[in-house]
DNA sequence: ATAATTTAATTAATCGATTTAGCAAAATTT
DNA sequence: AAATTTTGCTAAATCGATTAATTAAATTAT
């Protein structure tokens, strides 16, 4: 009733449980079983469907062909489709991937992980949060292979893959520029994260070297009290004196909330105002809203091939890996 | 360098590992250790940072304290909540979810959950596919927990969370019926899943009953050809004379496409015609399209409190858990 | 015919934790 | 004082698979 363990087999064709994990592994060519043998035991592997334990595996090799994957948020489309991607080629390494949220919490990642490398996940892929930094060091004191995946912290060498966010910001308020803008908003997380300050930062480029910088207009928002403050900030600024004709808004997220918030206040994109957004959304199927658009596959792709990498081959010098985005219009 | 074993902690306190073992898992008592070893075996286990390997527990307890989760699409996002809740109320158990993707292929299915028995997850959550009740059958079979989500397979008795669908649609379609539609057209996935048909039947149940029922006003719709399909019966309705006046879109996948192309012929919901979905979208975060939504976290949650009862205390009589949804308007 | 080599399979240790049966020593009862 | 019970701890088997070391048999070489 039970599983059919190897030892069951090896009872069954009556030889040693040796002889049936050689078979079964293919190894019978250097351990030398007989051809005879090798195929009576397959076949009553088969019959018996036979499936190895992966836990007895796991134990004896220290590996779990298994990959953590700790992401901010599934439901976020931007991570559901990475996790998507990243399950898809892990695949094809014969991974197995264990997908946990953090909700932008630190507290939350560090137990998450801490659950995960009681599961022996042979290695991690980690969109970190604020402050997560202290968690991955200690993935690296651990020796634990990680890449960090769309954020990373700069004054510590990881493997990481991302986009240049940079440069795609610089060139999405360019884009908002030559449609004419000159008051250009921001929305951007409140936050210390270095790809979040990138994007502010090609922002900023792009206005400075213009002379139509004006730090006011830079909308700031926490991501406790996202939609509050989108709703308080979006509001200001149309009702305000500020006249602003452009808004680049830095995630999808922010992006959803902004556009939902402008057509509550009956502001017509792009009539009344121009927007571009990082990431696409749903919420401007319909507008056809100009936005950066990353490359989620490759970025999934180019994240296991590290990690897995990584895994067969520790301690080598962190790959930084920097994908270009795509201005959509 | 390498992990803390029991062993270590044995060593170093000079007992033997049975004692240890029987500390940390809190049967000193029953085991009968002095508390003052207990104590003593705690602190160096907590000073050698001692961390359990979770293969060697699930190898000698045959439990894995991990849940599989299959579902058809995880950059869905109905099915990313659903996978966001699932996850989160599995916690609360000390469970792990390990999430899978089907891509709606009866094939992949097969292939995914094979693996997760191999990981020996110790209980499945399935969103089956079309076809895909051999693999559910099997699972019965081995006696291996599983709960159906969202749809089921009504000749097989299984444990099932979803929602009542009939009703829904019934609803759904009534309150077009109020709005004074009279050609409601329905977009629905050709295929046998039960959960499909019900959805069918609610609404050929409203409009029947008033006489309004017309076969060419339902529109199938193949998963694999999504797109040109709904497209092609978009345009066929529209530019036809059949005049419609209504559209019942019955999950957020075909809305948002049908939505998209609508919009692309110029045609304004609702006062061109009207619109009505299941689940929300982010696609109509601009239309307020009324909607049929579902509990997503109440059933993530009905669905793990069900497969961990079953892990627990196999073999009880199928569960059938039909929640409601709501319309919103 | 004997020694050396090759082939074919087995034995037993191991991974890390759990758990049952059982042994001594101490405490209690008779 | 002897018998019994309780207390405190350990030895060893076990879960299922892998693998180095070993043995036994068959084959080839001398």
């Amino acid at each position: 009733m039970g599983r059919v363990s190897i030892k069951d087999i090896a009872g069954k064709t009556g030889v040693s449980t040796a002889t049936v994990s050689l078979v079964l592994n293919g190894k019978d060519k250097c351990g030398r079983i007989s051809e005879a043998l090798s195929e009576k035991i397959r076949e009553t592997a088969k019959s018996m469907n036979y499936k190895p334990n992966g836990f007895a595996k796991a134990l004896r090799s220290g590996r779990s062909e298994t990959i953590g994957l700790v992401v901010a948020d599934i439901s976020n489309p931007f991570f559901a489709h990475l996790a998507f991607h990243i399950q898809e080629h892990a695949d094809g390494y014969g991974y197995s991937v264990i997908i946990t949220n953090t909700n932008e919490s630190t507290e939350k990642m560090e137990k998450r992980v801490a659950i995960l490398k009681c599961r022996q996940v042979d290695g991690f892929i980690v969109v970190p949060t604020e402050n997560g930094n202290r968690c991955i060091e200690e993935l690296h004191e651990n020796n634990i292979p990680v890449v960090l995946l769309d954020r990373y912290f700069p004054e510590m060498p990881s493997h990481y893959v991302g986009v240049s966010n940079f440069h795609a910001s610089l060139e999405a308020t360019e884009y908002l520029l030559t449609l004419g803008c000159r008051k250009i908003a921001l929305f951007t997380y409140k936050t210390t994260l270095r790809h979040a300050q990138e994007r502010r930062d090609g922002y900023v480029a792009a206005l400075a070297s213009r002379n139509l910088y004006d730090s006011r207009l830079i909308k700031e928002v926490n991501h406790s009290t996202i939609t509050e403050d989108i709703n308080r900030s979006v509001q200001e600024l149309i009702s305000g004196q500020n006249e602003i004709d452009g808004i680049f808004f830095t995630t999808n997220t922010i992006s959803s909330i902004g556009l939902k918030k402008l057509r509550e206040m009956q502001v017509h994109v792009p009539n009344d105002i121009k927007v571009i957004c990082f990431d696409k959304s749903e919420s401007f199927a319909f507008s056809n809203i100009p936005f950066v658009q990353q490359p989620i596959a490759e970025m999934g792709r180019q994240a296991v091939d590290i990690i897995v990498e990584q895994i067969r081959d520790r301690n080598q010098s962190p790959v930084h890996v920097e994908l270009k985005t795509e201005l959509i219009v």
